[in-house]
RNA sequence: GCGGACGUGGCGGAACGGUAGACGCUGGGGACUUAAAAUCCUCUUCCCGUGAAGGGAGUGCGGGUUCAAAUCCCGCCGUCCGCACCA
């Protein structure tokens, strides 16, 4: 009998043997079936986390289980390495983002290989290597080539003391995130990439991909926003600025007798030839732009606008004019930036309406006879009947818009048309840490490509950070360069792209990586879509549309056959840890504090602390748990074991200490088992069915992702095991045991398997089959019922016929007594299950 | 406001419409030990019943369908998440 299973040894030596034997190197020419299970990259923070941790076990407990049912597996790892913390961190360190960068990937890389995830480590790659970085540049030209690229004007928030572009998320109460300065809005060109393209296609393709999260393709449905309706022009009564029409888009033309206004964006051409003349009209453009952006600001801001004193004609009847408004609540950048206003079944347009006003008429009524009743409180949004509109009235909302439409048409004052929320996709950053946009601005020539033989445009190492803005534009020489189409003077580009196009990619560069292409078609081919993608949900929207959408893209231009990227998607839940407070207010670590009875108290000086909300593990409050530390203290398989266990994956994990030790506890029972030594004759036919049904339970819980069922039934086992005498059976079921908790405690399972004097790796050995006549027992127990309660419970041989069923209910003491004498009215049999007597 | 998910013991959670609470954590009792740790055994939804037998209640609330509802339907309440002036 060997001690005490010891990780630290153990984990270490399998770790080094897998290695050896390059396991997990995918074979992209093998002839078994192919799988590709992959987990979001990591952003090389410095740090693995149990929330990371959690993300790679459950793919790692697939992608050893697919290997166990002889799959050739694909699982790689790598790092979305660009991005602002580097920039950061080069900032207030004064370390190159590179350096910082490429430390942090060490580190972490290191913390992976500690908790054993069969990867595949010849395959790994950093979006900030110009090996990777200089591929997707040539993938952006192929775009480019393809037409999907183009460079416009757009709005952006722009910090005005650290001279950069900030994303929304950046932008806190109106201000820079890091330096606090008022964000303007400015305008700036950008490049953007023609997503809109692929709107319907991206929507459509929602569809097929049913083993997505219905949560995760609503959100991408919302996203991209479908809406049909009608676009048609009013004619302005006089000309402004050589404008004789304004163009709007509505979703109900049914409602068009309702009509009492129309509205401009303060952007529109319209308001900004106003502008040019009309003083007033210039300072009210200018306080529509002051307006903040955040959610709080838009929700309580008023609807103001302002009369232009301009006039529309409603394009059914000559006669009836429209007043027109510069409004703050109409968009420029969605539909035509100009709406036609119906305040009765509009809210915005009511709150509008109600401010200045308008009249507000009803057009829909539930019913034809509810023509005359006023509009209340609020605006009545919701389908009808038309009303008070001439030729529509008595058409469903459905019909009278359809109505409009062909009127409008064969009129031709307007067409039939479709809208979408989504946006082409700015992809230009104002930094220095990310890949450089393969693009020269010629005075003369335009934006030239850069040659492909001069790929990869690689960022100079020798920038500084110690002042504001973009150090690319900074650099002496850098951006200088001839232009290759007529070799004048010109320009680098000298933004970078968006991280999120180095992470659109990285799962097709993962199957295939020669050097001289971004990916080999054929090869990829053999490899995608991943069957199996795993990651947090915050990338629902963005992430997971523009990688579909560069894929699409890819199908176009012909390099690639495939619609959609990942075949089945899983969002895991976080993972939380409840948060410490001092009595100042500060946060404490969980290491800072114990337990004093029922309440918690700081270690250093014994005061009170006050435990606060279970929450998402983040450095400000200090409730991070580190892997590393988890990993040292109780192994990498408890520390698997643990993360697999507690909650269902999708749902959020609190990490606790008792839960850990639990963990360890299972480790240390299967280590005994391993060792415990008994006579191997004879047979232990319960035994026997227990060990089916859980090789049954357990495949079934880890191709349904539900490793918290999977490692529920591996404590049944085990605890059966324990209890039962020595027996060839249990020997087996040992045997078996160790292979079934191999996908999720590895070391543990090699240890094992080795003690007990197998051959070779379990990472190599098959998994276990079960033999479907051992899953049912030859006798069940039948619970009895009276009138749906239950009242006993029988045991029978399987498959007691009906009658025989009943007799053996009705024999029934309890039953006896709830019956009273009385003759049961009526029996419910369900075979091997239960009677049910009805009284 | 719109959309989505969820609501089960002290806690995390199990449960093809068919024995609610598997499994884990916590807690109680016990064994081993000079003692502790570790380990093992055992109990642990609530109420009545000394106990056992037995009975009652019970899956957010109120209805309904069904021989039978945590599960299906209708209406509320609550929590969480996403989007948000998208015409």
């Amino acid at each position: 009998m060997t001690g005490r299973f010891d990780p630290n040894e153990a984990d270490r030596r399998w770790q080094a043997r897998w290695a050896e034997e390059a396991c997990f190197a995918a074979d992209s020419d093998s002839d078994k079936p192919k799988t590709y299970v992959l987990e979001m990259f990591p952003y090389p923070s410095g740090r693995l986390h149990v929330g990371h941790a959690r993300n790679y076990t459950m793919g790692d407990v697939l992608a050893r289980y697919r290997r166990m049912q002889g799959h050739e597996v694909l699982h790689p790892m790598g790092w979305d390495a660009f991005g602002m913390p580097a920039e950061n961190a080069a900032m207030e360190r004064g370390i190159h983002p590179g350096t910082w960068t490429r430390s942090n990937i060490a580190a972490m890389r290191e913390q992976l290989k500690r908790l054993g995830f069969a990867l595949d480590w010849s395959r790994e790659l950093a979006t900030c290597d110009p090996a990777y970085y200089g591929h997707e540049q040539a993938l952006f030209l192929d775009l480019f080539e393809a037409g999907l690229v183009y460079r416009k004007e757009s709005e952006v928030n722009w910090d005005p003391v650290d001279m950069t572009v900030l994303a929304n998320e950046q932008v806190i109460d109106g201000r820079g995130w890091r330096s606090g300065a008022p964000v303007e809005r400015r305008k700036l060109a950008q490049w953007f990439l023609k997503i809109t393209d692929f709107a319907d296609d991206l929507l459509e393709g929602l569809k097929t991909l049913d083993q997505w999260p219905e949560k995760v393709r609503v959100m991408q449905e919302n996203w991209i926003g479908k809406s049909r309706g009608l676009q048609f022009r009013f004619r302005l009564t006089e000309p402004v600025g050589g404008t004789e029409d304004v163009e709007v888009f509505t979703t109900r033309p049914d409602t068009i007798f309702g009509a009492s206004f129309v509205a401009v964006a303060a952007d529109h051409p319209i308001a900004r030839s106003l502008a040019a003349t009309d003083a007033k009209a210039a300072e009210f453009v200018a306080e529509c732009k002051a307006g903040g952006t955040s959610a709080a600001e838009i929700e309580t801001a008023e609807k103001k606008g302002y009369a232009t004193g301009l006039e529309v004609v409603h394009p059914l009847d000559p006669e009836w004019r429209l007043p027109v408004y510069i409004a703050n609540f109409v968009l420029m950048d969605y539909g035509t930036g100009a709406i036609f206003g119906v305040p009765g079944h509009d809210h915005r347009d009511f709150e509008f309406a109600t401010q200045y006003d308008l009249p507000i008429q009803r057009v829909v009524a539930a019913s034809s006879e509810l023509a005359s009743e006023p509009i209340g409180e609020e605006a009545a949004c919701s389908p009808g009947i038309a009303v008070n509109s001439r030729f529509l009235d008595g058409l469903t909302t459905t019909q009278a818009a359809a109505e409009i439409i062909r009127r409008a048409e064969a009129a031709g004052w307007g067409h039939g048309t479709v809208q979408y929320r989504l946006r082409d996709w700015g992809v230009s950053r104002q930094r220095y840490w990310g890949t450089p946009i393969p693009i020269i601005r010629c005075p003369s020539c335009g934006p030239v490509p850069v040659p492909r033989d001069q790929l990869p445009v690689v960022l100079p190492e020798d920038v500084s950070f110690d002042s504001p803005g973009n150090p690319l534009d900074r650099h002496p020489s850098w951006k200088h360069v001839k232009c290759p189409a007529c070799g004048g003077a010109a320009m680098r580009e000298t933004d970078t792209f968006d991280t999120f196009v180095d992470s659109s990619w990285y799962f097709i560069r993962f199957a295939s990586q020669p050097t001289d292409a971004p990916f080999d078609r054929a090869e990829a081919e053999k490899w995608l879509p991943v069957a199996q993608y795993i990651g947090g949900v915050e990338h629902a929207i963005l992430h997971l549309l523009y990688a579909r959408f560069w894929t699409r893209a890819l199908q176009r231009l012909g390099k690639l056959d495939m619609a959609e990227p990942f075949n089945g998607l899983f969002t895991q839940g976080m993972v939380t840890h409840e948060t410490y407070r001092a009595g100042d207010g500060s946060w404490l670590s969980p290491d800072e504090v114990k337990r004093d009875g029922d309440d918690w108290v700081h270690i250093e000086d014994g005061h009170p602390v006050i435990a606060g909300r279970v929450e998402k593990m983040s450095k400000s409050k200090r409730n991070v748990i580190d892997s590393d530390t988890i990993v040292q203290r109780y192994g990498a398989d408890a520390a698997r074991w643990f993360l697999l266990s507690d909650s269902p994956p999708e749902r959020d994990l609190e990490w606790s200490e008792g839960g850990i030790e639990g963990a360890s506890r299972f480790v240390q029972r299967v280590w005994k088992l391993a060792n415990s030594t008994g006579t191997d004759d004879g047979e232990d036919a319960a035994l026997g069915r227990k060990l089916h049904r859980t090789i049954s339970g357990v495949s079934d819980a880890i191709e349904a992702l539900q490793f918290n069922k999977a490692v529920a039934q591996l404590y049944e086992l085990a605890s059966t095991i324990e209890k039962a005498r020595p027996s060839a059976t249990r020997a087996d079921a040992i045997r078996t045991l160790v292979l079934l908790i191999a996908p999720m405690a590895p070391h543990l399972a090699e240890e094992c398997w080795f003690v007990l004097g197998r051959e070779g790796l379990v990472a190599n050995a098959p998994w276990p089959s079960f033999d479907p006549a051992m899953l049912v027992d030859d006798q069940v127990t039948l619970a009895v019922q009276v009138n749906g309660k239950l009242r006993d419970t029988v045991t029978a041989p399987r498959g007691l016929d009906r009658a025989a069923a009943e007799a053996l209910a009705l024999s029934s003491e309890n039953v006896r007594r709830q019956l009273a004498g009385a003759a049961p009215r009526k029996i419910i049999v369900v075979p091997d299950r239960l009677v049910n007597i009805v009284a």
